[in-house]
DNA sequence: GTGGTCTAGACCACG
DNA sequence: GTGGTCTAGACCACC
């Protein structure tokens, strides 16, 4: 469990580690039908307070990412990983949009916004086959 | 001032007044020079306490956009507008990072993600002249 | 009356016209006996509002600075300078010896304060005739 | 923590309580790293309104002295401490230097304010080693 | 337990 | 009239 928790964000720590545990499915890296760590071991783990790992355990569960199996631990679901996968997308989108309308009401221009949103493109992804710059 | 407060929203109040003060300086709506609506005036408008105002019109105080006129009301500081212009560009681009960032460790491809971009900038944005799809 | 009036400044204003007055008196450039400006003149001279002036003429008559002359105007009495002296020498003593107990109780050495000083006299002294280091 | 709070300074006590905290800092009493009392606790012990060292405790905040440990309370940021003291000596410097400004258009001799300074200086510090008077 | 936000209302200084 | 400070008390999220 490769979780980086920055306790100095703004976001809460348990969604920090729910968000993260949703995201290790969406990408494969958790696999359903695997069991996860328990609340103390990875409270140890990341050096956190095992109150916070259970609830983010709790809204895991309520989520219908993970379930428990009695006397032995939790588990991923197996239709979690699609369910990661939409929520993701949704939240990337809704995070987008947000993002599109303050640019969109600010003094910024549609160019301008267009030469950020590519500048962080390739940064973050490794250039499409023909289209890393638009054509204009 | 046509500010649009949600009571709703996880953000502050003061802070969504914040922001929506900023924003209207880097757009021009509101004039450096010119005065703003006093503490009790903006908050019977938006049906707030006083003191949430306050609170707002402290903060815009220390990141030198407002300065008080003793006896007299808050002004626009001459130097906001571009303070404001700088830190809505800044506040745009870092959400941007994240969301790509998220974007890129996740299961979407780098097209999907633009296809998503282009969908949102349409929305909120007039078609640019020539690019509003990009070739591909 | 050459005042010079910082808007921007926390001192209230009223309390800047009241000692650059008292100043202007302790220096000589305004002599006991001579009238001052009337309130409506200083204000229109200074920009400023007129109630900000009166209030400092009537603490300047509190203070025992000014005396009215029925029908014309305000006048500086004939004790003005003296008081205006020691009013001054008090102020600064004041002034010298919060900030030689908050230095005292930082962790900056005697050494070190003692050097501020000798830097800040230089600035705006004139060297005085042997001593304007100290000898160690 | 010993504060000492004077309710009827002119000074917001906010600000004292700000200030007061900086200097704690800056000379060691307060170590960068531990946790400051909580506000209620700080509240109680000045006979104060929480709130009102909320504030003190928000700009320090701001000022990037404290830092929050969420669900725990506050703590002193690693780089509190040098903060603390470049901003008292610049404190200290600008006092120093209204005071010698205004000393400087006074009546007063350059010789006349250094025997106040001294005198002021004999009385909060230790004598130097061979400096408690100057040479004339 | 902790800090953070918001409301309510009082009082003050300034112009 | 203006902003600024302070008190009082409620409610919330987080750990």
């Amino acid at each position: 469990m490769l979780l980086s928790i920055d306790p100095r964000s703004q976001q809460p720590i348990y969604d920090q580690v729910v968000r993260q545990i949703k995201f290790a499915i969406a990408s494969g890296v958790l696999q359903p039908g695997s069991m996860i760590p328990s609340v103390r071991e990875l409270a140890k783990e990341l050096v956190l307070n095992p109150n916070t790992i259970a609830r983010a355990y709790r809204e895991l569960q309520a989520d219908g990412i993970l379930e428990t199996v009695r006397g032995v631990g939790l588990r991923v679901q197996s239709k979690a990983r699609r369910r990661c996968v939409n929520e993701q997308r949704e939240l990337i989108r809704a995070r987008l949009e947000q993002m599109i309308r303050e640019a969109s009401t600010s003094s910024l221009a549609r160019e301008e916004v267009e030469a950020m949103i590519d500048r962080e493109l390739d940064r973050f992804f490794s250039p499409s086959s023909s289209d890393s710059t638009r054509t204009k």
